[in-house]
DNA sequence: CTTTTATGAATGAAGG
DNA sequence: CCTTCATTCATAAAAG
């Protein structure tokens, strides 16, 4: 049977609510609660439906569009054409979306100036001690800190461009200024180019989309 | 009714935390805010969801039943270089980019389902069992699979200390670390947030969808 | 408002 | 296992 179970996150969320009761927004509106992990289980549900939708969606153009040969008359047929359209050709705004951090001019000066500082180790223990140093200056995490490390080291390690403009193939030079490079060969071993589907998202902001899904039922 | 809208909600719920920053449980966790009518539309969003995605697997079966009375002399058409067809152009130029394997949906699934089964040990002779089963869904190898499960591992323990990406202020002054934090694994600083349930046993358990959906590939 | 760029985040793979 | 690296994706910010 094709039942939703979102009894997990709900029975969760009612055990709060019994905690806290009720809270009210700030006009008094009463409100729900929810943590952080069950909006990403939510999220996270929804991503996994749209999956769902859309790999049907191609399934069912792929036979329609096999049918089209054959020819076809089928009752059912129309609803699949209807939903069919507006679904494929979402390639709009993604819903899903979760706000990424966006540091702080101050936070991102304290930032480069560590990078700069030569402290190459964005080591773990540091990154505590740097997110509750910047937390004082807006919202910040650990994984912020450690992902910015991580970009900010790469992005400047790849600063090696536009160096191929005649002899491109003489000579294989992975490593360029940098002491400490060690290139690994890119083999191909065990790889695929495989036709990916890009289903992330499902666009529940299109209104035709709303209207064709609700002439479902 | 017919709105399925996620921004609204979306909107609406950045800007009471907004108001209300953040709020705490009896036991200190920090929650998001919704107020009843959000709840309520999401809700509605995902019991959508769910209607449309049995819908969609009727009508899937429906045709499928029909194509097989109509055309069951097109052996050597299988459905999936069918859907595979409009899933690669619309999935752009990737030919000649994918260096590294990249699971399908149907393959992440699979991984997913047997992930949270419990076996947490995926032996040598599971690997190979599982990259045979998945091979049927696209190119994969052993290795693939066994990097896949140690990634899924590894990254779904820092799952614990939730409330990360987004709003986690207010904790600012408690910031006073004390030095004893090392005492367990300092190694683990930074906490990705990881979704903290199965997701998948909402839908995936579904019979008759995971078989749909096993069929799709 | 649309397109482009910069960059935070996600993840497959390698090393130890 | 755990950490680290490289690559890719998505989006906030900037440019047009």
């Amino acid at each position: 049977e094709g039942e939703v179970r979102m009894m997990e996150w709900e029975n969760q969320e009612q055990q709060q609510q019994q905690q806290q009761q009720e809270q009210t927004t700030g006009g008094g509106l009463y409100v729900k609660v929810m943590t952080d992990e069950q909006l990403e289980l939510l999220r996270r549900q929804i991503s996994d439906y749209a999956t769902i939708c859309e790999q049907l969606v191609e399934l069912h153009k792929a036979i329609t569009a096999q049918q089209d040969l054959a020819d076809l008359a089928v009752s059912g047929m129309r609803l699949g054409n209807l939903y069919c359209d507006p679904l494929m050709t979402s390639a709009g705004p993604k819903l899903t979306s979760r706000q990424r951090w966006t540091p702080t001019p101050v936070q991102l000066q304290v930032l480069e100036r560590i990078f700069d500082q030569g402290n190459g180790t964005p080591s773990k223990q540091k990154i505590k001690e740097i997110a509750s140093e910047l937390m004082q200056h807006g919202q910040i995490s650990e994984t912020n800190v450690y992902n910015w490390f991580q970009n900010r080291r790469a992005r400047s390690k790849r600063k090696q461009v536009g160096v191929v403009s005649n002899n491109a193939e003489s000579e294989v030079e992975t490593e360029v200024e940098s002491p400490k490079e060690k290139k690994a060969k890119p083999e191909n071993i065990h790889s695929h180019d495989e036709p990916a589907a890009r289903a992330e998202d499902l666009c529940f902001q299109s209104p035709e989309i709303s209207s064709e899904l609700h002439s479902l039922d």
